[in-house]
DNA sequence: TTGACTAATGTAAGCGCTTACATATACATG
DNA sequence: CATGTATATGTAAGCGCTTACATTAGTCAA
């Protein structure tokens, strides 16, 4: 290992200014405890020195770390990106700061990560979804952190969260697809394991189509990863098939763009020859041509109202509010008529 | 605040498990230096009382964390946050936990994160691109932290760096521009302060046009933010000039598709009436109608190289190996000869 | 000047771990 | 059996901070 630098403590600083270290500690965390003058002398030494303060021994001390946790499937989701920035502007208006994990859509990643950001004395965490091992909940209730869930809102659950009705949203676009007289339906969907934002999508979907009388045989399934290629790939493979869809819903938008891509590449006509919708309303979605249809999820509230749900639970002991956002259908130009 | 519980610590398990403190912690480190027999009765111990270790009182004990730090400018772009994911993913398999933080192209942002960073212990720093305050560097140097800067490759810097060339990239695409008769010109660039990458892309151009005896005034430049819109209005912007480009390069592939989108809707064609080249080569870059011809960025190399630097100079103290990546011209369907 | 405050500072006890060192136990050797 | 060696565990001293409590300095009314 190195450690061929001794870095400076409170101590040194203390030393150097001719106080104590309690006064120096004060003197960075309530100056206004502290006198003008040796307010100066402190922060002197500190610049002199090049202090910073150890948070550990700090979060030790003070039994207290003023940070929390979120952790996310995918960074490379731009929606969960983009939540997760107006979370933590939001947090930090609270005082708090934010340490970010994501898990690749692995469960077991997840566990990891959640003790990593426990240990590391999180006073509260954002997970998205509810759907998880019990034995979490029970560690983390053990451990004393309260947990938000975002993403997801469902009155069946028993836990508070601050997120959107996944299946209510998808519903309603199926319900408009089908009325436009779709009824060989896709779903290009992310994995479904573990995942209770893709189930209830699906979940929606097929309640759409029952309701009109649709069969289960009518709706294909495809499940696979996040990214462009691969709704591409999935398209494909759906417009392979013995009966392929009139109409392609995508659980996101990035899917729908590589589905669209692919419609392109295939000549074969969007919205005429088949329907696209998207999920999300990425700025993406205008980009394309044609312009996707899809349903807007309002990310950037989501973060900012479980943040403030969550700061005040962590600095209130204020029992948790649930929180249900509105989602949008967004028509443009991918989704049309059977003809 | 709250503490309602108690959080086990290692005297609990090692009161319940019958043994020594000291044991418990062999147990969890270095299992093999301690019997089987203890090791059950420990391992029962910590899953009873779900005990987990506080990371804090840990670091302070070893005096090392394990934990690399990386800042980047934004997750919203999708190229920091692959290149981040490799360079994780590369850093796991050393050992090493990597902390992430993004300053949202703010230098005070970043000398906040830097701070934050290094109290929280990281062992070593990945930051993007040289310029910055020096004062910053004096600081990490008097914590002992190593750093290393990464996204750029410049030979006349004097820190090490993994990256590549953002002027001979720039340079090389906009030679090519000029080849194919253009004359009139445009960059739209993130913001150049603070932003060397952004800076010797600039210049890369500059040199270009110099070289092919064209003169600055042919060069018109728009600063901007990151972002589809921002690439749209920036790409009006332009074309309301008195003297029209007609190729306009983009400092990344996000403005490209904004240029993209509002040329389209300017009912401007691409690239018969004008040329657009992004910088990248996202997915993105293939999904759009027509396919941005753009200059692909090996980020994912450029993680990991950035990884196996950083790791090494921590765990061994063997100085940083510049390394540099190279990128490559993606032609695709938005660059055509001036007709 | 004094006493009664308040304001500013100091003292020292931990916070939950790791680890050098000391000790105990087990086993093989002569 | 005594002895030496290896293995397993225990003891206790910090790591760098915060903070309750004790002490001292400063202020003001009487």
């Amino acid at each position: 290992m190195k450690q061929n630098v001794n870095k400076p403590t409170l101590q040194d600083v203390a030393r150097k200014a001719g106080v104590s270290t309690a006064t120096v500690s004060r003197c960075l965390n309530f100056p206004d405890q502290v006198a003008g003058r040796t307010q100066e002398k402190v922060n002197n030494a500190v610049r002199e020195l090049g202090y910073s303060p150890d948070f550990g021994a700090k979060a030790m001390a003070a039994r207290r770390t003023n940070t929390i946790g979120a952790i996310i499937p995918t960074m490379a989701n731009a929606l969960f990106a983009r939540g997760l920035q107006a979370f933590q502007e939001e947090l930090q208006l609270h005082g708090f700061t934010t340490l970010v994990a994501s898990t690749s859509y692995s469960s077991e990643t997840e566990e990891q990560q959640i003790r990593s950001l426990v240990a590391r004395g999180a006073d509260g965490l954002l997970l998205i979804g509810h759907e998880r091992d019990p034995e979490i909940y029970r560690f983390l209730e053990t451990q004393g952190v309260p947990v938000l869930i975002s993403w997801v809102y469902d009155t069946a659950a028993t836990r508070p969260s601050v997120g959107f009705d996944n299946a209510a949203a998808m519903k309603e676009i199926a319900n408009e697809v089908i009325s436009l007289g779709h009824r060989q339906i896709a779903l290009i969907s992310a994995e479904l394991e573990f995942n209770d934002r893709a189930t209830a999508r699906l979940h929606g979907i097929q309640d759409a189509m029952s309701e009109a009388g649709l069969d289960a045989s009518n709706l294909q399934v495809v499940e696979t990863y996040y990214g462009i290629d691969e709704g591409a790939v999935a398209f494909d493979e759906l417009m392979k098939t013995a009966k392929p869809p009139t109409a392609v819903l995508c659980g996101n938008d990035v899917l729908a763009v590589g589905a669209l891509r692919r419609a392109r590449e295939l000549d074969i006509k969007v919205p005429e020859q088949v329907s696209i919708i998207g999920f999300d309303d990425l700025d993406l979605a205008r980009a394309t041509f044609p312009a996707l249809t899809t349903v807007l999820v309002p990310h950037r509230e989501m973060g900012k109202q479980a943040a403030i749900a969550l700061a005040s639970k962590v600095k209130d002991d204020a029992p948790i509010q649930s929180y249900e956002l509105k989602t949008k259908l967004v028509f443009r130009d991918t989704l049309g008529p059977v003809l």
